[in-house]
DNA sequence: GCCTCTCGGTTCGGTGAATGAACCGAGGCT
DNA sequence: AGCCTCGGTTCATTCACCGAACCGAGAGGC
């Protein structure tokens, strides 16, 4: 998005947030990290993205503390994108979006859902647990399951596969 | 954003909310509309943003069923842009992401306040009423304010100085 | 040594969207 | 009539996105 130098005036810092978070792609980038997406061949056959767009995604949310770049290998040198604890925050942003855009463009049957691990209930439309009155799920307190909804032809893509595979915990490795 | 065609093996409805409220101006707007900005012109004087893409924005959200478009005089006929109910609940997106954008990226003290109209208690990162114990304090029952933070040459267009003369109840008209 | 494969990018030509300035038409006001 | 405001549309330029091709480091096979 890159509001470039027109948001200075703008008094607000939904502009500011929306430099970094706005633009094209990136909450899909960070969604998929939230998943447990890591790697950049992973980002890339899960979301579609043009290579070069998600080298620049990439290197801007490193830049923005978003995400942290960690090798976890030296022979051939491969790094990870691991969310840092500013990129962690950003859940309350991105489960209340999804959520938004599934109650009023859904078509069919919940797609993925989301239980508070601890006891299983699936979690309100901003990430609370009704059951424990816990008002601030953690994501890594958080499971996430395909939902009932399966699409018809689901993508082959390994991310997509692992997404289906099994209940999964948020921000444990996917892959 | 408009992710097009891309989005549809994406298996979570983030792509599609994104497709309509991700792309560029288009969160900004309706940030103003919570303000109570509702005519062409006001959003266009506050917001620095390109009259075509104002007006293409405009139409996609009435089209989404975010804005309504509403004819509040005959004589010349003008028309406002007021949230529905659907576009109300966006709220929930846009709140944490702007107090996000101002815990890490802020660089001096806090430019507005948004207070449980109630009570009067500022509210927490997500919207919520620590006093009151209100997990969901509406929109409606939000009132905005000038913070301590004020920058050294403010805007002088007609919605950034009425958002600075005086407290004010989120979603009524500024103007 | 040499071929080939994978991974994580970069490069590059083509396209579509954003930008900003100019223009336009309906409808007052005097 | 002449001028103003409001809410757009038009248009040429600029910029970001796109997708396909290319590239270099390193591993593994032979």
């Amino acid at each position: 998005m890159a509001l470039g130098k027109n948001y200075e005036g703008q008094n607000c810092y939904l502009a500011r947030a929306l430099e970094l978070v706005g633009e094209r792609w990136t909450l899909l980038v960070i969604r998929d990290a939230f998943y447990g997406v890591r790697r950049y061949g992973d980002f890339l056959g899960h979301l579609d993205i043009p290579r070069a767009v998600l080298a620049d995604r990439l290197a801007t949310l490193v830049e923005a503390g978003i995400l942290e770049r960690h090798r976890y290998q030296d022979s051939p040198p491969r790094d990870e994108y691991l969310l840092t604890e500013r990129g962690t925050e950003l859940w309350s942003v991105i489960f209340p979006l999804m959520r938004w855009g599934e109650r009023h463009f859904s078509t069919g049957e919940s797609l993925r859902t989301f239980r508070h691990a601890a006891c299983g209930t699936e979690l309100d439309p901003v990430s609370r647990c009704p059951a424990c009155g816990l008002t601030d799920v953690a994501p890594g307190d958080i499971e996430a399951d395909t939902g009932p909804g399966v699409p018809a032809q689901p993508r082959q893509d390994p991310v997509s596969v692992a997404l289906r595979r099994r209940p999964h915990r948020l921000l444990q490795p996917l892959l």
